[in-house]
DNA sequence: ATTCTGATGACACATCATGTCATTACTGAC
DNA sequence: GTCAGTAATGACATGATGTGTCATCAGAAT
């Protein structure tokens, strides 16, 4: 038998999701999330940075499979042909948890200052890890640049809408949808 | 003869400056900075809500500017019209410092995780301030979001272009030239 | 004069975040 | 088998952050 209860990392997000939804993120300490995961406080922050990173603990996922589809797609594509062809899967593969959770979590976010400002990151790391794999395939740096935020902003945007009413379009729908939309409003 | 000194704030942002360029910013605490500024701690607090916002005292500017531009253009005009006529007014208006100033304080947000996240707030707050406006002029919701965005993005990748050498060219002319190429990119 | 207002100081306090050392189970070499 | 090494955790101390609360005092309003 193991001296400790396993999933330390995973216990902690348990714990700091259901009393962020229970008493609201700012009401909740750290030593009471370490408490409700049998922990101590100083093993929290070995696990997250601070309080809000235990809602982030997913946050390379997407980064990471966009700079996988980016490695393996033909030499012959431009970054947007590839961004084009990726929605599928990053649809299929990330977000599969019940809509209810990200809706849940969703509102959370949207609840608190410092929550907002942390969920910033996500995007501005999503369009670094696509920036790179656009400038390792030998795109201009300027339009890798551009490629990327392009990309984020696609996916902000597709997530936002997909968000806003438990009802909405797949995912994969509203990426496509709002990939057309921006290339129409950046031609306008 | 005033009670205090007077700019109680302004000289908050000039001793927050003048020591995060000579300790950097992890190593100066807010009492430092109090100090150094001949007033207590609880005062810098009531005038930022912590150590990072003395470096964002102007953050409100460009967002303000580009919702008074929209308010003001004719209403035949659609948003990203809109955009490339006002980058000139912009570029004259903002950023009127020396441009080492702008280099000093890129180097010390680019030094510190938190100040890099705090800084993500400045496009954030200009695609809010953009996707208002452009409501407020009937835009349909969706591509108010994305010629927000797009718009931020042209901004964004704009200044990491001026910031990236002290010999760049003027930011107007980079305005412009990322907004042609943010739209080559798009339709690509 | 009196009252009101607004900025500041002083103090207390909870929380956050980290440094440091001890503890204990598991691992692997011998 | 034993023993040293490693990794995760606990325990404790501490500096820094951020806020609540009350007092103080100059100038404005009346």
């Amino acid at each position: 038998m193991a001296r400790w209860q396993p999933d330390a990392r995973g216990r902690l997000e348990r714990a700091a999701f259901e009393l962020f939804v229970e008493q609201g993120f700012a009401a909740t300490t750290v030593p009471q999330i370490a408490e409700r995961a049998g922990l101590s406080t100083r093993t929290f922050f070995r696990h997250f940075a601070d309080k809000r990173d235990a809602l982030f603990a997913e946050e390379h996922a997407v980064p990471e499979q966009a700079a996988r589809i980016i490695a393996e797609a033909p030499a012959s594509l431009g970054p947007m042909q590839i961004v084009a062809d990726g929605f599928d899967a990053v649809a299929a593969a990330q977000f599969s948890r019940e809509k209810s959770y990200y809706i849940a979590r969703h509102q959370i976010i949207q609840s608190d200052d410092g929550l907002r400002e942390r969920q910033l990151r996500m995007p501005a790391a999503l369009v670094d890890s696509l920036r790179r794999g656009f400038e390792e395939r030998g795109t201009d740096p300027v339009d890798a640049m551009l490629a990327a935020h392009l990309t984020a902003t696609v996916f902000s945007v597709s997530i936002g809408r997909w968000l806003s009413s438990p009802n909405s379009e797949p995912l994969a729908a509203l990426l496509r949808d709002t990939f057309d939309r921006m290339r129409r409003t950046a031609s306008s």
